[in-house]
DNA sequence: TAATTACGGATATATTGTATCCATAAGGAT
DNA sequence: ATCCTTATGGATACAATATATCCGTAATTA
């Protein structure tokens, strides 16, 4: 069980586009560039984050995209369930009403397995946990990470492609 | 991003266990009757619990598997992880690095990636999640949920196999 | 008009999950 | 002793998903 590559590529996009301009845009081709991954394969990632509403793509020559909220809008739970959709880690196949010895309406069946209660609680943590992190939060974090100077250098080197 | 299939049948198996006497054994074969399952796909589940020392099985006639622990020692981490392995669902590529104006040393590189340690961060609050839960609590979810005569009659069935 | 872009569909390949089969060793019953 | 049942582990086949590429279309700018 591992999320897709898309994902880790989608946040490092979303915290690049983050650190831009709200105006300025970024092209696949740049952001794909700027990461080294696949351009056609990233693209796909774009495109799901652009039907979520999470980034606005424009066409055309300077077209590309932006963050379509602020960033302080946008959390982590946002960009990975876009991706990697909204499904829950634990799939419940009722494996308990297969009990050979289990007289029908015996137990009423409207309640979810205890099992799955469990786990999908734990799920529930998991998102609880993205959820609280914003794309703003993640950028103070990246402030204190690196030195002024690398950001800067990345800054104007994406500015120069758009 | 999804459990394997294996994960709900080893978690059901281990719940069963917990319910019989610790000196009684099922096998692989009655376990896959009661729920339903592929009997030899099961059995390699069976052997990664037993192999994590979380169930104990023994050989011939009469034998099977038994928890290898109190259930009260046994967390629903500890299945999960036998199963599934202990693989954080993020994997980090450290895409960072490709990026073209980076010059060598400009961040040490010694610090995990800002957004690997978000999402690791929310790994462990799943996991801690399923570590607080163990066999023996889930039992009494478990005696909640169900009527003491569909217990019982599990129970009895159970047992009759072996 | 030409070039560049996002977008979506179709396809191909690689990896992983699911499932089965078989050989082996060990324990219990006859 | 012999036979049956069991766990264990290896090998294999098949299905589903992830990864990646290619192409056609429409929109936008120069």
């Amino acid at each position: 069980m591992i999320l897709r590559n898309q994902v880790e590529w989608a946040l490092h996009c979303c915290a690049v586009l983050a650190g831009l301009p709200q105006d300025r845009r970024l092209s696949t081709r740049t952001l794909a560039e700027f990461h080294g991954v696949p351009k056609e394969y990233l693209s796909k990632a774009l495109q799901a984050l652009s039907q979520a509403g999470i980034v606005s793509g424009t066409l055309g020559p300077a077209g590309g995209y932006r963050l379509a909220r602020p960033a302080d809008d946008i959390t982590f739970l946002d960009i990975v369930e876009a991706v990697e959709g909204r499904r829950s880690t634990f799939a419940c196949t009722n494996i308990r009403f297969n009990n050979p010895c289990r007289q029908p309406c015996a137990d009423d069946g409207t309640k979810a397995c205890s099992v799955a209660r469990i786990m999908w609680q734990a799920d529930e943590a998991w998102r609880d946990s993205l959820r609280g992190i914003t794309l703003a939060a993640h950028a103070a974090i990246l402030a204190k990470d690196l030195s002024p100077e690398v950001l800067e250098r990345n800054r104007q080197w994406l500015l120069s492609r758009g």
